[in-house]
DNA sequence: CGGCCCTTTGACGATAATCAACGGGAGTGG
DNA sequence: CCACTCCCGTTGATTATCGTCAAAGGGCCG
C-alpha cells in the first residue's frame, strides 16, 4: 500500500478511478464527477513541522483544512485564561469550521507531528456549494457531525469517571485508525498526556495513573506514546460505551 | 409592546416593514427581500404543551425548528443509559440541526413550558439555500455557532468549579433575555434544578447549595424558579468569564 | 385530603486534584 | 563526549470538592 499521504479516499493509489481525487480526503469526498471541481479549489501540500501553527485563535477566518498526514491539535483559551483542547484531527478529518460563525477562528491549530494539510478557501467552497447540491449537503453533514461529536464528548466529560473517559478516548483513537485501514490495536498517540488530560477534563497525573491501572489489568501495553490494546473487549467494558 | 410570540425579529409588530417576516426569528433572519421565500416554506404555529416532545432521539430527521415562545430542552441518552441535557432553546433560537449528519435526531426535544415553534423542513431549506447565498451562509454560521457554543460549554464543565458553572449559566440566561429586550436581572428559569445540574455536569444537590450560597452572599434572590440577579458584577466575578 | 414531584439541607465518603519528588530522553553547549 | 537543562511521564501522600445517602418541607393537582 502507498504511504498514507499519497492515497486517495478509497485508500487506492493516486487518481483512483472511483474518485479521481488526489488532494482531499474522506469527509468531503463525493462519489461523483463533480468532485473534480472541488479538487480545483483545494490548495495542495502545506507541510507543517511539529509545533507549527495552522491558524490562530482570533485571526481572520479564510479556510478550512483537511488533514492528509500527521496530526493536528486544536485548542482555545478562554477570557479567564483557561486552556481547552477541543479536538485532535487525524488524516481524513477536517478542521477550522469553528471560524465560520464569527469570521475569526475560535481556536488555535497546531501540528503535533510533521503533518500535511490541504487548504480549502471557504469563500470558494461556499460558491461551489451553491452549484453542487451534494457538496452543500456534505458540508452541512460535516458540521452537524461535529456538533454531535462535541455533545458526546460533553456527556463523556460530565458524566463519566476518569477510567471511562480514558478508555473511551483510546477506543475512539482506535476506531479512527481502523477507518484508515490501520491497526485497530496498535498505534502511536501523537499527543502528550497533558493534551489527553486537558481534552478529557483530567490532570496529567490522573491520566498517567489510569493508564497504569489499565496496564496492570492487562488491558493495554504502553511504552510512552506507543500503545497496544491487548484486550479490546475489556477496554470496551470499562468504557461502557460502544465505539 | 406586543406579546413576544407576535413580534418579528426586530421586536416590532407583525409584518414589520424592515423584515416582512412574521413566522421565523432572528437566527435565520436576513435583511433582504429574499426572506419572503424563506417565509413561504416555514410551517407556522405548532403549539406545544409542557412535556410535549417536538422530536425524539433516533427518529427520522425532517426539519429544524425555530422557537417562537416558551422554552425547549434537548437531551440525549447514551448507549450506556446516561442522560445528558445538551441545551435549552429560548425564543429566537434554532434547534434540531444535530439530526442532519445521520438523518436521525441525536437528541430528544421536549417543551419545558407551553411553547410555540416554527417548523422548517430541511429539504426545502437546502434547496432554497442553493438559490439564496445569504441563506446558505446564515445556516453555515448558525451551525458553526452551535459548535463554538458547545466547545465553550465543554470548557466550562471540564475546567470550572460548581460555583463558576452555575454563575456562568445564570449569566448566559441573563444575556439571552437581554437579547430579547427583556430584563437582564429578573427572569424565570423554565427548567428544573435537575435539568440545570445535568446540563452543567452537577448533581441537583450541588446546584441547590450553590444557589443557596449565592443568595447568602447577596448575589441573587431566588424563589423557586423566579430569579433576580442582585449583583451582576459580583456574579461575573464569580464566573470569571465575560458574558 | 393525600400523593407526587421539586427543592432544600445535613452528614458522610470517594474520586480526582494538588503538592511533591524523581527518572528518563532529547536537545544544547562546553 | 559529557554535563546540563528542559520537558515529559510516573508515582506517592494528602486534601478538597463534589457526589451519595438520607430526611423533611412546600407546592400543585387529582
Amino acid at each position: 500500500m502507498l504511504p498514507e499521504e499519497q492515497r486517495c479516499p478509497h485508500n487506492e493509489q493516486v487518481n483512483c478511478a472511483n474518485c479521481r481525487l488526489n488532494s482531499i480526503c474522506l469527509p468531503l469526498a463525493i462519489a461523483d464527477d463533480d468532485i473534480i471541481k472541488l479538487d480545483e479549489i483545494v490548495q495542495r501540500g502545506k507541510p507543517l513541522h511539529k509545533g507549527d501553527k495552522l491558524y490562530r485563535q482570533g485571526s481572520d477566518f479564510r479556510s478550512v483544512y483537511a488533514v492528509r498526514s500527521g496530526a493536528i491539535k486544536a485548542y482555545s483559551v478562554s477570557p479567564s485564561g483557561e486552556e481547552q483542547v477541543t479536538g485532535f484531527y487525524l488524516p481524513g478529518e477536517i478542521l477550522g469550521v469553528d471560524g465560520i460563525s464569527s469570521h475569526r477562528y475560535s481556536s488555535t491549530a497546531v501540528a503535533l507531528d510533521t503533518s500535511a494539510v490541504c487548504e480549502i478557501p471557504f469563500e470558494q467552497l461556499e460558491s461551489l456549494s451553491l452549484q453542487l447540491p451534494k457538496l452543500q449537503r456534505h458540508f452541512f453533514q460535516l458540521m452537524s457531525r461535529e456538533i454531535t461529536d462535541d455533545q458526546k464528548l460533553l456527556t463523556l466529560v460530565s458524566k463519566n469517571s476518569a477510567e471511562e473517559r480514558v478508555a473511551s478516548f483510546l477506543l475512539s483513537m482506535s476506531a479512527r485508525h481502523t477507518r484508515r485501514q490501520l491497526s485497530e490495536q496498535r498505534f502511536h498517540l501523537p499527543m502528550s498526556r497533558q493534551d489527553i488530560g486537558n481534552f478529557l477534563g483530567l490532570t496529567i497525573e490522573t491520566v498517567s495513573r489510569v493508564l497504569g491501572r489499565f496496564k496492570k489489568n492487562l488491558l493495554i501495553e504502553v511504552d510512552g506514546r506507543d500503545l497496544f490494546i491487548a484486550d479490546l473487549d475489556g477496554l470496551r467494558a470499562v468504557a461502557r460505551v460502544n465505539h
